[in-house]
DNA sequence: CCGCCGCATTGACCCATGTCAACGTGAATG
DNA sequence: CATTCACGTTGACATGGGTCAATGCGGCGG
């Protein structure tokens, strides 16, 4: 039932070919830093339900996701759980922590992710600063999407979130209107990023397909038919 | 009445007896380089409830606050507010951008601020990396710090916030148990970053005073009494 | 092909928190 | 000293979204 089964092979590994280094954090690099990066990153799969990490662990790894979809989440002790961010293909995975990791991560969809030793990480820093500014660029730019995502669960109503939430994966992923979007996650996850209950998320997307806003071919997918309908829905 | 007298002096800045300089950015540089930063560096003070920066704003400075305290914050467009963060001496203003501000910033007390044009930090940063490490580590900090409001936000009951706030501030000021400690900013500030309204602020105090776990001696300051049982309400 | 099972939808009802309104209270002002 | 004004508290009531429960539905294993 559980499929842990969490592959890890070697460090074969050819960023100088990877389809996400023009967004990913290994971009701005010249070849010969690209060389020493690929030279301490390694790859791992995780099956889509499987975790990557574990709040509270030790924060050993750095990630950055190259296929597929990932969720990372804080946990309370009685499971009330908030989902804290969707990541996509050259989104980082722990950066943000002390020496433990402070989120738990899980795969939506079966991911790959390039692995790389924190302390490996860090050593390439200081001989190739590049490195550590794109880091900060990228936290920067999560820093942002954190308070427009803090905006939303203490100010936005339930109609305005999924709007919101609906923009904003598109916009992200690049789907045009009137174009069927991939919504990989389930009801259960998007209420938890939203701070709804399933129920709330299942009625408000049903709303709006009725008022004519979005069509849902299938529960894995949106497509989004009046682009200013759900941005006037948004609230900003 | 709008006391916008925010008098700017030149860079007459004394960094290295700063006394912020062990928790600021400053704090990991070496005389040199400290000596360059105190070059590019002015001060600024701005009167209580006055406007340090605004949301949308070309974003050319950055900021470590020397003294006081600052709220951030975003806006909708029909006036819904939230709160995304007090800042306190040592803490950055001005991180989290593209080219523009994303929040606002007004000052909850008066506050003086250290300035440093972006441009300038950004180049010395190129020679001394070490500068932009300790930016980095700062924006990890804030991104663990997001990630917890977030999960108050989406997840928490008014209680659980109350609870988690005043336990923040007392860690983050180093506020002992039985100490009054002073809260500057007024409800609506607080019940603005809780996604709470100011009447569920001022009930919710007003139960957590009846019930013994803190007394509130005026408006302006709290005294926590009962530190287990704020802990236990808090959620976690 | 059938039956099961996990997920989603829908409905009925409830309650935590928001809204609206009255009233305190203390600091600033003339 | 009286007046005002901003802020906070308290009360009565309304409501958006939560809870609980029934039903639908599509994919998968036997």
């Amino acid at each position: 039932m559980d499929r842990q089964q969490t592959h890890c092979c070697g460090a074969r590994v050819d960023c100088a070919n990877c389809g996400i280094r023009p967004i990913a954090i290994c971009g701005a690099l010249a070849p010969i830093a690209l060389g020493k990066l690929a030279a301490i990153a390694g790859s791992r799969r995780v099956d889509a339900g499987a975790q990557l990490i574990q709040e509270g662990e030790p924060a050993e790894d750095i990630f950055t996701l190259t296929e597929g979809m990932l969720k990372i989440y804080k946990l309370m002790p009685d499971g009330r759980r908030q989902i804290t961010g969707f990541l996509i293909p050259g989104d980082l995975v722990g950066l943000a922590y002390g020496d433990s990791y402070i989120y738990s991560a899980e795969a939506v969809t079966d991911i790959v992710a390039c692995r790389f030793r924190r302390s490996n990480l860090l050593a390439l820093m200081t001989d190739h600063p590049e490195l550590e500014h794109r880091l900060l660029s990228r936290a920067g730019n999560e820093l942002a999407a954190a308070q427009a995502q803090m905006l939303l669960l203490g100010r936005k109503t339930a109609r305005e979130r999924v709007a919101s939430f609906l923009l904003g994966l598109a916009e992200r992923r690049g789907t045009k209107t009137g174009e069927p979007m991939p919504l990989p996650m389930n009801r259960g996850d998007i209420a938890d990023f939203l701070g709804l209950t399933i129920e709330t998320v299942s009625r408000t997307l049903t709303l709006m397909r009725k008022a004519g806003l979005i069509i849902l071919p299938d529960k894995h997918s949106v497509t989004i038919t009046d682009l200013a309908s759900l941005r006037a829905a948004s609230g900003d």
